[in-house]
DNA sequence: GTCTATAGGGCGATAGAC
DNA sequence: GTCTATCGCCCTATAGAC
């Protein structure tokens, strides 16, 4: 795996875009190959099919989504300020995976659905913990999944929607989580020293 | 207009409900006319295009939503309530033709792309004219979309998920309502009495 | 490993009987 | 108005040359 064949990646990055970008009805392997410069035949050598493609990229995911949930665990902001500005942030032009899964998603493909879930109750699980209040915590996790809406939808639409507000968005995610700890006791939060990359 | 043909009807929620069920790519005019009980030549007598059949959708969204919109501003609850209450419980049952129109915009159509910005423009500009402060008013708007974000994920994932704690959630936004009106003088509301149907 | 050529199936749309 | 039959296209996948 340390040298793996360049036209797999690109393969597999064209199909992520073009998921993200238009749909997953656009991604064809037809237009898989001409993104990514390959023939048709050269993209069918590395993903025996469409499937495999999909399943690929879920394997990515996973990869990405573990990294991305340490980042959430040791930021010293906070998992929720954390979530809320990386579902905006990273949404703008980084981490195309994770749209290209939401539509697999969208398309009733389980295994995307299955996943989508699965880093939803682990990022949920930790904005819990810090904020101690069932329903803030509820609120804080709707208004990321919010921003994921916006970037989920194809177009220009949401283009810099929040770009100039993102940090009042945060102070309003303060205030929700100051209102939590002054009423009831929160969990421990730092559970304990993060680990040092 | 009167006594329109049934069968047209019995196409477009079968349409419809293919859609928010299982998605654009499932939604073929075979199964369209398998699920409402008739020819696939029946229906497209009535669309002759399988592109006509999403353009009526359309039309039957814009007359829902300008009713819900009328609805949202006259209920003494006011917008914001309003807003978050009705992203939830209309998901839950209610209200295929949002989540079918979504469908399409997520397929990347362009008509729905922008029938979806429009009511949700038209939304925000309510709640944001009843809580005065952007940012609040952001957070509240994001909050009913995390619940369409929810309510448009296919799978059993979210049924019933903020069924046990709506309230809880509601409480939320008059906290964040009240904060609002505290720090800074609020737009008039309601502008004046709300015409009786 | 990557290509071209082609088989096979599904879908949108048309034609014409009733 | 609704049906059946069929055409033509696009998409997935396979076969085999290079």
């Amino acid at each position: 795996m340390a040298r793996p064949p360049h036209a797999r990646e690109k393969a597999l990055d064209a199909y992520a875009e073009i998921l993200r970008a238009d749909g997953e009805r656009a991604a064809t392997i037809d237009a898989v190959a001409a993104r990514a410069g390959v023939s048709k035949g050269g993209v069918l050598y590395h993903f025996p099919s469409k499937e495999a493609l999909a399943e690929a990229l879920l394997e990515r995911f996973h990869e990405v989504s573990e990294a991305e949930l340490i980042e959430m665990q040791t930021d010293p902001e906070g998992p929720s300020r954390n979530y809320v500005r990386t579902s905006w942030q990273t949404s703008e032009e980084e981490d195309p995976i994770y749209r290209a899964v939401l539509r697999l998603a969208q398309s009733s493909w389980q295994p995307a659905i299955t996943a989508i879930e699965q880093i939803h109750k682990a990022w949920g699980d930790l904005v819990r913990g810090e904020v101690g209040d069932e329903a803030i915590a509820d609120a804080i996790m709707l208004i990321g999944e919010g921003l994921y809406y916006h970037s989920a939808m194809p177009g220009t639409w949401t283009a810099g929607t929040f770009d100039h507000s993102i940090d009042d968005l945060l102070a309003v995610v303060d205030r929700l989580k100051k209102h939590a700890t002054s009423s009831s006791e929160p969990y421990p939060w730092p559970p304990s020293a993060p680990p040092t990359p």
